[in-house]
RNA sequence: GGCCCGGUAGUUCAGUUGGUUAGAACGCUAGCCUGUCACGCUAGAGGUCGUGGGUUCGAGCCCCAUCCGGGUCGCCA
């Protein structure tokens, strides 16, 4: 093995000019290319590819070092730059290379257990184990990167704007009302247990109070709860909060954030101000909270339409207070055979419709699921009202507004991926006038939408006891391609209408003190209306990257089960390290 | 916790109705080759068919259980 002696790098492989210069390069082997008495060897750093070339009648013990490298040696290189006798268009470096006359062997490298190319369709679990030659694979270098540059854009634009980076306690008091916590027993104090934040929602409240008026963080947030390709257990927030503002303020900045950061990460323009649909729009129209804009086929209304017909599921839907609503595919007849319509229906009964009807107009007449308590013309009149045409296939779902709306937005969305009609781009979109309260179907209780922190609509004050679903709150989500990117509100400043607040959601006045009172009593010492956000750095950086999954612009991620592969943790501890913490088991998987 | 999909050389896959010695490509090893860049040519090594059990004269293939991974619903104030 040699040293790096006498040797600086002078060029990152994939920045080599100038025919004639002496540079010295440092990197991987990607590729070897042995003629006999002529080597050729691809070196590969972050930056690119550059081939070092070998020849024994010039430089016999260079050459014979060479002869002896495999894939992924660590390999320093000096030599003069030359032009190649053919180009490679290929790739950037394509028209020189490096005549070595000086190598040296950094590292041996074992056989790697997966090639380390562009392009891979290797099984994810064997490159989450090795990860770390997962991500030498230059796609992946190039998320983490534009992840890197994201982030300090951000940081940038938040300076420029005047806020603060303050860091938070990553140990804090156990809250569990929203996702579950993550538990760091405490050794000095038995019994007791830190949490992981969720997010620094309590602190950076009380960072408004202590007056430090505008404050950023890209903070580390940590929920227990089961992946998804865009959940991770611990992600990133760009973390934000204001004060003396109202929600116009928020979005302002936040836009401002946008535009910069597609500017400057992606030489993007976006359009200021971002479209913005309320709540009830978004749910009627996309059965989504986070519709995917990027595409049509909204949901549309035909209650009126069928009220009057022989079919008991739709009246019947009707009557109890619900709706009959549908979709159209456009030309989707030949995706959707019967069996595909029957597949469609088994998704639909997943997420809660009792079934699905339609109509597939294969042909002059329209083959329909319904057709038989049809009264004349009642068919054409929906069709005509849904713009349905021949090759289209409709989808109709009859229940409560709560049923139906979200299964034809689920609908919607699977329909338009299997059909492959969603087109590339950026489409924002806020999301406001969030209900203040969730009805929870399970225990019968009004639950907060957002958190038990969010201000409602001063007009809405009122109805707090009286009518909980009328309570409509100052927040507000910001959208893209379907994905949830930030969730904001403004806060209560109010410790009584705070009181109040908790006293709604069922908590009794014991549990307020011993969970927020040091919250409420923060608010009796004054404080500015503030409000603010925290923006899915992951997710944002996610579709930047053009990823499908977080695990790709993760650098460490975790798997579903919220292991790591490569560490394999959560692993066992020492019994001497339960023992200190006075914790015993009880019950663990094998 | 529910549902769906997957697991066969190092990797990606094929493997017919259950039938002899489980194949291919890439990678790897060795040899040859002076302008390659998906270098080429020759030879070779490499398998607990995820694991356990069952059915059968016989299982990669059928059945049961289980483990691992992916997606998703629940969950994510």
């Amino acid at each position: 093995m040699d040293t790096m002696k006498g040797l600086k790098r002078t060029h990152y492989c994939g920045e080599v000019t100038g025919v004639g210069n002496t540079v010295v390069v440092g990197g991987y082997v990607q590729k070897i290319r042995d003629m006999g008495t002529l080597i050729f060897i691809d070196l590969r750093d972050r930056t690119g590819i550059v081939q070092l070339a070998f020849d024994p009648n010039t430089a016999r013990d260079v050459f014979e070092k060479a002869s002896q490298c495999h894939s992924e040696y660590v390999l320093m290189a000096k030599g003069q730059v030359r032009e190649r006798e053919s180009k490679n268009a290929a790739i950037a470096t394509g028209d020189i290379e490096i005549f070595v006359d000086d190598l040296r062997i950094l590292a041996k490298a074992q056989t790697p257990p997966f090639e380390i190319t562009d392009e891979t369709n290797v099984n994810e679990e064997l490159r989450l184990k090795y990860r770390y030659l997962d991500l030498r694979r230059k796609p992946l270098q190039d998320n983490i990167i534009m992840r890197s540059k994201i982030a300090k854009v951000a940081r940038d634009y938040f300076a420029e704007n005047g806020f603060i980076e303050i860091e938070t306690p990553m140990m804090m008091k156990s809250t569990p009302e929203g996702a579950r916590d993550y538990l760091v027993p405490s050794r000095i104090h038995h019994g007791k247990f830190y949490a992981l934040p969720q997010s620094p929602q309590i602190y950076k409240q009380l960072l408004m109070i202590a007056g430090y008026d505008r404050y950023i963080q890209l903070a580390r947030c940590f929920r227990d709860e089961d992946l998804r390709a865009d959940r991770q257990p611990e992600f990133t927030q760009i973390d934000m909060e204001m004060s003396f503002v109202e929600v116009e303020d928020i979005l302002e900045i936040v836009e401002g954030l946008i535009t910069t950061l597609f500017r400057e990460v992606l030489g993007k323009e976006i359009t200021v101000p971002l479209p913005r649909l309320t709540y009830r729009e978004a749910m009627e129209r996309y059965g989504s909270d986070k519709p995917d804009t990027r595409f049509g086929m909204e949901i549309q209304d035909i209650s009126d339409l069928v009220k009057d017909c022989d079919f008991g599921v739709f009246t019947g839907a009707i009557e109890n207070g619900g709706s009959v609503r549908a979709i159209v595919a456009k030309n989707a007849v030949e995706t959707y055979t019967r069996k595909e319509i029957d597949r469609l229906t088994e998704f639909a009964r997943g997420i809660g419709a009792k079934g699905l009807a339609y109509v597939r107009w294969v042909e002059d007449e329209p083959n329909c699921s319904f057709a038989k308590f049809m009264k004349e013309g009642e068919l054409e009149a929906i069709l005509s009202r849904l713009g349905a045409e021949k090759g289209d296939l409709v989808l109709i779902v009859a229940d409560k507004n709560r049923v139906t709306l979200p299964t034809l937005g689920a609908l919607r969305l699977k329909v338009a991926k299997q059909l492959d009609i969603i087109p590339e781009g950026f489409n924002f979109l806020w999301i406001t006038e969030f209900p203040f309260f969730e009805y929870n179907d399970e225990t019968g209780s009004w639950d907060a939408m957002h958190h038990p922190f969010t201000m409602p609509m001063d007009e809405c004050i009122q109805y707090l006891d009286s009518d909980p679903e009328k309570v409509i709150a100052k927040a507000y989500d910001l959208v893209l391609n379907g994905t949830e990117l930030s969730s904001g509100s403004i806060r209560i400043t109010d410790y009584e209408l705070q009181q109040k607040m908790f006293e709604a959601l069922g908590l009794t006045e014991e549990e307020i003190e011993a969970k927020f009172g040091f919250l409420v009593e923060a608010y009796k010492y004054g404080a500015a209306p503030h409000g603010g956000c925290g923006i899915g750095l992951d997710r944002l950086a996610m579709i930047m990257c053009g990823a499908d999954s977080l695990k790709d612009v993760t650098a460490f991620p975790k798997v579903q089960n919220a292991s790591e592969l490569m560490s394999n943790a959560p692993g066992l501890v020492d019994e001497k390290q339960l023992t200190e913490l006075a914790i015993a088991i009880t019950k663990s998987d094998k």
